[in-house]
DNA sequence: GGCCAATATATACTTGTGGTTATATACACC
DNA sequence: GGTGTATATAACCACAAGTATATATTGGCC
């Protein structure tokens, strides 16, 4: 399963960006991750840690039996310079509707 | 199919961000983008845009009998609003990167 | 070593996605 | 109205994603 995910699909499930979040807040345990997504099962939280391990967007330290995961946000950034010629896009077309509203 | 999809989950597939790429040149006619991606048969092509049309970021409009699409690129700041507390946070860990060398 | 806690992996199941072929729809042109 | 072109939808299929249950692994503690 997984056979290999890429950046863009690792954050298009809703339950990883959960985690991002909650690792963006600060480090965690696997545990108290599981314990933050009630919905899911132990194994398919550890599943989803290991997306995010492998796409480069979190990592785990061993601490005791524990493991401590912690956001590895640079990954994002592919997914940033994706974004950046449509951004100006955007702009500017929010620039023009303003022009518009001005001109009324 | 395609039950209720999402901006995240629209942009996760590579042949959707080809057709957005393309669109962000220019617009361009339904039939245009299907030449644009051969190793995808023509009913394919016209799901990927049904898609990023549903999910604000593409648009047609009839000209004759083509249908000629055009970027609603907005659409995507849904992710860059998403993404942009994570830039602070990889901005950081680089600037951190960046002082370890400086120091050395 | 034996036992418990924390986490990861294996296996199996279900469902949804992306693909194809076949068909419908809509418009242009004669 | 009939025919051809452009595009969308329908029906079906294969495969991978996401989940659950069961099990393995690893480390702490007595």
């Amino acid at each position: 399963m997984f056979s290999r995910v890429d950046v863009f699909e690792a954050v298009a499930e809703p339950n990883r960006r959960h985690l991002l979040s909650l690792l963006s807040e600060r480090d965690r345990t696997a545990g108290e991750l599981v314990d933050s997504l009630p919905t899911l099962t132990q194994p398919a939280v550890s599943r989803h840690l290991r997306v995010l391990r492998e796409v480069g967007l979190a990592e785990a330290h061993p601490d005791g039996q524990r493991r401590i995961y912690a956001l590895k946000p640079d990954g994002l950034q592919r997914i940033d310079d994706w974004i950046t010629p449509y951004r100006r896009y955007w702009r500017n077309h929010l620039d023009a509707l303003e022009q518009h509203l001005e001109d009324q």
